[in-house]
DNA sequence: CATGAATGAGCGTTCATTCAT
DNA sequence: CATGAATGAACGCTCATTCAT
């Protein structure tokens, strides 16, 4: 009665992430999610008021539990560039160890109606905003180029999130490697000389 | 009885690619589409078979005029420095003029239901094919350097993708000035010296 | 343009009834009727005003043939028991014969809304009255027993309808033999001495 | 809260044995079946996958309650001749007593897709296969004669069938005498002397 | 607190019927 | 007369949500 099970809240969360990880929003069932979560349909409702807000929950969790991740492990780093190529390698590592979140994470453009898709927009834009903050430290300390950083911020994000696809479909799987490959390109280009 | 209204099956496509692009698939409904292209509902089904034919029909139809500008336009350029210019401006372009259609591009990762995520994937995996055949060509030519083409492929179509949500959320809407920062950064990388 | 073809009004009725009689009422499409007929689909409402009444009509000639063909063949015998030999044989070889048709007839308690049902029903008490006063006749002939006329005859259109089954499903298919049995047993029964 | 509702599923069961009796398969709507039985529409569905399971389940159940008493009843006869008269007496008092399923049993030859029809012709011939084992063994001990007992079967049960529409649109409601009246016809024939 | 039976709004789809050509 | 493209009323079914126990 405690121990893993834990308490239910948290039990319908990770049901949650498995399930619509796996189907997607629409076709995830409330039903099925309790079942997952070996509970009743009902007690579903006792911890969240709606679908929509046990998804915004899990989904809210899934990504705290990935910044708090981030951020402990980026203050002791003096480098940006040691800092960004952690980013790179923790999103890699948060994707190969923890593919059903990912998988969400990776679809965060989904469709969905109103709220549901503004706060996602929200919250890419935290993460725009957090790189830029970084990239912008890089230029100050000169590790960096002088650069439109609002650009360059969304193509580091948007070339380290379709890298990671590389996990998903690719044959190409160790995410040691994959980080080298990414830093290396996004540092110094792949023009030749 | 010309012209404008052309041929019925193409307004409902139209209309369609206005409704998806505003709703995403599943919160679009048959009857708004049949309304925003101004036939009955049931007119709606003497052209397409289900709802979900309509969006591929209409999601295939987009990317085919896609690709068929880029093919175009990329023949006649000699270096691959020159064509992954290209490639990057003509889907800056292509979101700036057609942001409906574009909406749904950029959403590519949508949850949709089995076949049609396979297949939108498909789609997706023959961009991916494209542009590392491209950079293939690159580096066998000396213009860039020797990488993992697979990974680098990847992220260059995603750091163009999410480059593109300049052009929706950001202030940045000169997409000459924004082709240019995403191949320099691309090219040359972030890195100082 | 004449000849085969003759005109389109029995054209579409033929055609009607091999579609219903396949498909039955509600599965028959009016669209796969006019197609069957190979006119178009607005023809049929040229010349019926709706399925319903294509499917009375298309009914209605059907039982008029066989009740013409009947009368016809009964005028010139002289014995009721002769007359009922007959009816049982040209029920029979009407089904042999018109397995299409039959199919129809045979589903004669058939599911249909309020007017077509009790016009069926009619249709059926028709014949019902006719055997029963061939019946009557046969009593005051005294060829038959004295009987509650009114159950014998239904009775025996019962037997003769079911006895049909047997030209579909059954192994036994010559008419001649099915009638002589359906006559034997109905003119002196069942029982043993 | 017992009783006469007893469970909600035969609550349903015999809602739709009324409604499906009044309009036939197709012109019943499953909303008007839940109004009659009390019930919201979507109750329906958590006994039943779909209307047409609703439509066999009410049907099996209705036939398996007749089958039942039949074979009950019947062992306890010795001669064949009692047992033809014990099931000419339950199925007419069976539809005196049961109006409502008995319309359905009566239309059995309706009009229904695919397996639904093939099910219900396969319960015909089970009665008819039934009926002419009967047959069979009263010709073995001599009550009855020899016959072509596959078409007689089915003679019998078509004269049983419709003699039993007297009951509905005849003036003649006493099944005793009607009982009568049928055997003798059958057991001696119409012939005089 | 926990449950799951009951609910009904909502939507995709069909197809008889109409009518402009 | 003949046509078939266009229509929309109608219905089966799903599933998020509620509430009596």
């Amino acid at each position: 009665m405690d121990g893993i099970a834990r308490d239910k809240r948290s039990q319908i969360l990770r049901a949650a992430a498995r399930v619509f990880s796996t189907k997607g929003f629409h076709k995830a069932k409330v039903e099925e999610i309790a079942a997952e979560a070996e509970v009743g349909k009902g007690t579903v409702y006792e911890y969240f008021s709606s679908k929509k807000e046990l998804f915004q929950e899990m989904f809210k969790s899934s990504s705290m539990f990935y910044l708090d991740v981030l951020e402990r492990k980026l203050d002791n780093k003096d480098s940006v560039v040691e800092k960004l190529r952690q980013v790179v390698s923790l999103h890699l590592n948060f994707i190969e160890k923890h593919k059903d979140i990912a998988r969400i994470i990776l679809r965060e453009h989904m469709d969905l109606g109103e709220h549901l898709t503004s706060w996602m927009i929200e919250k890419q834009e935290e993460k725009v905003a957090y790189i830029q903050k970084l990239i912008d430290e890089g230029i100050d300390r000169g590790e960096l180029k002088v650069m439109d950083t609002a650009v360059v911020a969304r193509m580091f994000l948007g070339a380290v999130a379709f890298s990671g696809h590389m996990l998903f479909f690719g044959q190409e799987a160790d995410t040691e490697h994959l980080t080298e490959q990414v830093m290396e390109t996004l540092l110094n280009g792949m023009a030749q000389g």
